[in-house]
DNA sequence: GTGAAGAAACCGACTGGTCGGTCGGTTATT
DNA sequence: AATAACCGACCGACCAGTCGGTTTCTTCAC
């Protein structure tokens, strides 16, 4: 129960977890075995026990460790900016970058391990893009009726998707406001995120190209 | 294989569906039972694998249903519109209101079966109401600074959270664009969702509220 | 310094419950 | 008579977690 003893402590915890990581990330949580973790620390499963009273808490550590490194870059990122948009711009183009560097993590995070399994995360990404296509198309409409600006439709489309998604999940698991009565708004900001310039005053012509 | 015989065939089929997605949705894949499913269908194991050849292809069956229910209803609720603009609204009202009605439709589809039980998905609301709470800050100060209008900062680092969950998820999952390189156009969408009418002229001050 | 005693860390074969899927048999339909 | 539809006891693979035991570290008396 040393100084040392206890700095030993944490680094096999450290190096557990990031065993872990790796195993959660390729085989989401439920494919992820306990032997496969054991065998990349090089530790036995008794091991392992002794460190993690389970394999659920030890999932848990995991996202808690990735989810502090997240926000902890983020905050970074945000104190560079000078006014609060550009805090807020900079926390996302960091958090974006971190995960367009990680693989790995932005798997863990994003799909909580995608813990379906890979035919099942096939099956997500089928319907996902089903419905974004819907948008799509109607976005598409929109610009070529000159209702929108010039845009990214694609990209546009997953970014309504998303919302709605997450305002959904909000609300199913954290009693957030339903969705119904989160639309009004809702459809406030993703049409306002769409129109650009052409916004109250849509006379506007300025060479703003999005890709 | 008379024309009755194939219709009751198709009506025994539909019963396991909704039996099936009633069990999925209250249970996640992993944790639904096979067995549970044909108690609520009144037939026995052998009686649904005479009509389903596994548990994965009965959930994708369900998923399927699910999905173009959905989309039926939002290309219905888009052909009623005038404009595309109008179309998109009204669809995306639609699947909004669609999704408020139905919990079990919204859990299935939204974390196609929340595979991982009730506890992770606590966790995960825990991870995402965290980081919505740093982006709400960030716009609450910009809100507090003037930059942007008064909105519902709450809804709208949802959707900002939302927005790059599934950007991330389709790069991951569907080969799409890095949130890198998304990242201009994304953030172009996101500021411009929450700037409203104060964006390229900022000298607006009508009476659109947004609570 | 050393060695004994105790504690902490680690080992890995084994268990026990779970559950998707099977299959030989029965009933209903044509 | 033949085929489709259905039954349900049973099988067997799977794997988290356990536990009696071994090794390694810490402490402290002498």
């Amino acid at each position: 129960m040393s100084a040392s003893s206890t700095k030993q402590r944490a680094r096999t915890r450290e190096r557990i977890l990031e065993a872990a990581e790796a195993v959660f990330a390729d085989n989401g949580y439920h494919d992820a075995l306990v032997d496969e973790i054991g065998k990349r620390t090089s530790m036995s499963k008794g091991g392992l026990y002794f460190h993690f009273p389970s394999k659920e808490d030890l999932f848990f550590a995991v996202m808690d460790r990735l989810a502090n490194k997240l926000v902890r870059r983020a905050e970074k990122a945000a104190e560079s900016g000078d006014t609060p948009v550009e805090a807020a711009e900079a926390a996302l183009g960091a958090v974006l970058s971190a995960l367009s560097g990680q693989k790995r993590l932005a798997r863990l995070l994003i799909t909580q391990g995608y813990s379906m399994g890979n035919v099942f995360e096939a099956k997500r990404a089928e319907m996902f893009d089903r419905f974004a296509g819907v948008i799509e198309k109607e976005l598409e409409d929109a610009k070529e009726a000159g209702q929108i600006d010039d845009l990214n439709t694609g990209l546009a489309s997953r970014v309504w998707l998303g919302a709605v998604n997450e305002v959904v999940a909000h609300w199913l698991f954290s009693g957030g406001p339903s969705p119904k009565e989160s639309a009004p708004d809702l459809k406030k900001f993703l049409l306002d995120s769409v129109r650009g310039e052409k916004n109250s005053a849509d006379a506007y012509m300025n060479g703003v190209t999005a890709q």
